[in-house]
DNA sequence: GTCTATATTAGGATAGAC
DNA sequence: GTCTATCCTAATATAGAC
């Protein structure tokens, strides 16, 4: 039994930690593996597309953990109430950012918007992405009588999304918490048609 | 007369235009010379702080830009329906989004991520420009007649932010469409408070 | 198959000719 | 004061030793 497991787990964990606070440009694949202590060799051997190949992992493995969590949010067990459900999601999104000492909590948006019009495969990566976000998300909020249910969740994670982008440049969790109550009327409107 | 001020000019233009598409540390400084079609010198003459100068003037500069635009379709001549003017905000960002080819139409967003927690300068003028674009917002808001004016801002500016993001993603101006909706929303409850 | 050393290109920045 | 040539570092990626 070889450590290479571990090893790629490393890596992978390394690169999403970087991505996530500074980017996918300004993260070199040196600065990776030494935050990952592997050495530089590994990245290759593990990651033959290189860089490119690398971010398209991280946006997916980020992108499926993310998907677990709306399931656990929002799911069955989770409370009935939507409106309360997504206003209790934002509080707490507010406290993994500070926690996160202002370091993006969705490990994507950066490489995201930094991608959209450069990188077409990334851009489809980050695509699929929200795309699973919203989707599992509207699944939820059809299930408990919500109308236009996918419209209500793309705009509720469109308002997490940019109420993280305030709240780091303000190295503030204000932003979400202030979110909270929009997002809470935004499904609670919803919630009357 | 020289073309002193339309050299700084283009390469501040060309600067804005390649952050807003790349992002801030995929943008070499030979490659917004080379836009600019500028000799490479007269970026370090210009701007003798660097890329990291340019940066914030980017910002600064297209911030105050935009806050013209708040002033615009938000100010004492615009119509005095505070929903519907958001609403109608949302839909030109929309057509924008889509008129400049999937680019952000917030030439800073993506720079704000990039530098949030990385460059203390940077960071610090995108968290201005920001609350510039809220306190100008607000300031209309309150004048006509919603109670937590300011909450209600932030809210809508990182709900258009976020869905920017979403629409540059899927290179479709759908997730801004459906955002209108939600902006309407929030402004509506927070006019009945 | 793990890792080191290197190839190659591009990065930001500067010196100095004109 | 405009611009060209260059410096030095760091980028991605690869070759090949062990």
């Amino acid at each position: 039994m070889t450590t290479t497991g571990d090893t790629r787990a490393r890596i992978l964990t390394a690169a999403t930690e970087l991505f996530r606070r500074q980017g996918y440009a300004a993260t070199g694949m040196k600065q990776i593996v030494a935050t990952a202590e592997a050495p530089y060799g590994s990245a290759y051997h593990f990651f033959p597309g290189g860089k490119a190949q690398l971010g398209e992992e991280v946006v997916r493995t980020s992108g499926a953990a993310y998907l677990a969590l709306i399931g656990e949010l929002f799911g069955e067990d989770a409370g009935t109430d939507p409106v309360e459900a997504t206003r209790e999601a934002f509080l707490g999104a507010a406290a993994t950012l500070e926690s996160l000492d202002f370091a993006d909590p969705c490990p994507i948006a950066t490489v995201a918007l930094e991608v959209a019009s450069t990188h077409e495969g990334l851009r489809r990566a980050t695509a699929e992405v929200f795309a699973s976000w919203i989707d599992a998300l509207a699944g939820s909020y059809a299930s408990r009588g919500i109308g236009s249910a996918r419209a209500t969740a793309t705009s509720v994670i469109a308002l997490l999304e940019g109420a993280f982008m305030l709240g780091r440049a303000n190295r503030s969790p204000e932003p979400v918490l202030t979110a909270a109550s929009a997002a809470a009327a935004i499904v609670a409107g919803a919630l009357r048609n």
